[in-house]
DNA sequence: ATCCCGAGGG
DNA sequence: CCCTCTGGAT
């Protein structure tokens, strides 16, 4: 089976199983998801959106977090993995936002990641999901299922994971992709115990075949 | 002990 | 390439 006819497959029971996949981060704004997308390093989403709400109306702008302490950001995301990073990054980003970019979220991937705190991860987030680009962010999840179902082979980087996949998918595919491949690798195709009963990916699926076999 | 929508620095 | 940051859930 080549992986275009894989693809095929894979894409026909996503559409199903998830017609219209989004992100579960909470946000009103470009600059809201861009706050939650920062502080998703290495934490849940659930966590995100239960921190979200009061961090931003302490701080509804730009503006109004570029003029915070870092302390003071630190006491709204203590329960987020790596507060103090993501404080000082927050309050950076913020004020480079305000003096660079007009108080706006930039829609070019290298604008984005110029800004503290923003890694490609996260300018492609953006570029995807508010910009409606063509880009594949690639995070634990995209890597691990896209490895998982063979659409990526012995990508060593998720840089080298993301031009196979930009290469592989047909552009209009490919934000509601990443979405499909968080969403599984979220919900079924869990890294330590991947619930193959749930999923209806098991016949093509070669980590399957291999390791987990019952 | 391992994982969660990583980024920055050496 | 490596390391550090670093809370909470399972």
């Amino acid at each position: 089976m080549s992986r275009k006819e894989r693809l095929e497959r894979i894409i026909e029971y996503f559409r199903k199983a998830m017609p219209d996949a989004v992100t579960e981060l909470k946000y009103q704004s470009p600059y809201e998801l861009l706050v939650a997308v920062i502080l998703s390093a290495q934490c849940t989403d659930k966590r995100v959106n239960q921190i979200t709400p009061l961090l931003i109306s302490r701080f509804p702008s730009p503006h109004k977090l570029a003029e915070a302490k870092p302390d003071e950001v630190f006491q709204y995301i203590r329960s987020c993995s790596y507060p103090n990073n993501k404080a000082k990054h927050l309050v950076g980003m913020a004020q480079m936002l305000v003096k660079e970019f007009n108080g706006n979220v930039p829609s070019d991937i290298e604008d984005l990641m110029k800004l503290p705190g923003v890694g490609r991860k996260t300018a492609n987030v953006i570029a995807a999901v508010v910009f409606n680009k063509p880009v594949m962010p690639v995070d634990t999840h995209v890597f691990r299922v896209a490895s998982r179902l063979g659409l990526i082979q012995n990508a060593k980087t998720p840089l080298a994971a993301e031009k196979q996949l930009v290469q592989l998918i047909p552009e209009n595919l490919i934000t509601l992709s990443h979405h499909w491949f968080i969403l599984h690798g979220r919900y079924i195709c869990i890294s330590r115990k991947p619930r193959c009963s749930k999923c209806g990916l098991v016949d093509i699926c070669p980590y399957r075949n291999k390791n987990l076999k019952e």
